[in-house]
DNA sequence: GGTGAAAATTTCAACAA
DNA sequence: TTGTTGAAATTTTCACC
């Protein structure tokens, strides 16, 4: 959306609207702008969430698990959370088949990872993220 | 990032490169463009995934469920799952007090709703979607 | 895919409430 | 402090090569 069509939509001259955005901008309220895209477009339309459990709980397992998901390009989002589990991951893939190649390729040799518990995404009725 | 920008960082004149765009959103690859916010200076700190299982697996009982998450504005995301819960929401919240009135008053009353685990997002090394 | 010019938008300084 | 005006700088957009 332009600055101008912005500005008409919340009642401002186009000066006074950009003033804002741009003080979000400056703030860190506003981190940054994206292009969404379409997965299925894209060829990603397999997606999952998988939770992931580590042997150990030292920092270095943590990091070279980290590392280990940076590199992967499936892995869309890697969070550290709290429960039985450490981390949750959001992976997208192609299809089926590759999916099981990102599981035992990527997750198979991935260091001190001891339990893998995968949940395949049928459908998304609210998706205000992307 | 401007078009300039772009064009320039990919190596093709302004033209050819808005052109190359242009077919991208036309084709349904790019849907659209959407303005990266800092949660926690929206006082949206307090993030969780949320497991959740269903009584009864009917159409009726995930149409009223999913209406109810559509309602919370704490449900940034509502996935329909496989495995043994039905739903994994992305709720996001100002603390620890608004998310336990979340967990009362929308979880605790959604229609159908047996089984809820929380996994509380303590980081996210990776997140690619935001 | 590139060039160049017209149309539209962004940006900001000066001013007003 | 917040909003408006107006003009310059920049960008988007597109016809033509």
């Amino acid at each position: 959306m332009s600055n101008l069509e912005l500005a008409d939509r919340v009642g401002l001259s186009p000066s006074a609207c950009l003033r804002r955005v741009q003080e979000l901008e400056r703030s860190g309220v506003i981190t940054g702008y994206r292009a969404v895209l379409d997965r299925g477009a894209l060829g990603h339309g397999f997606v999952s969430y998988i939770g992931v459990g580590l042997g150990e709980h030292t920092k270095d397992a943590q990091e070279s698990f980290e590392r280990a998901m940076e590199r992967a390009p499936e892995v869309v989002e890697c969070h550290n959370i709290t429960g039985t589990i450490e981390y949750l991951l959001r992976v997208e893939c192609a299809d089926l088949a590759s999916y099981k190649q990102f599981h035992t390729d990527v997750l198979g040799t991935a260091p001190y990872v001891t339990s893998i518990t995968s949940y395949v995404v049928m459908g998304s009725p609210k998706n205000l993220r992307c």
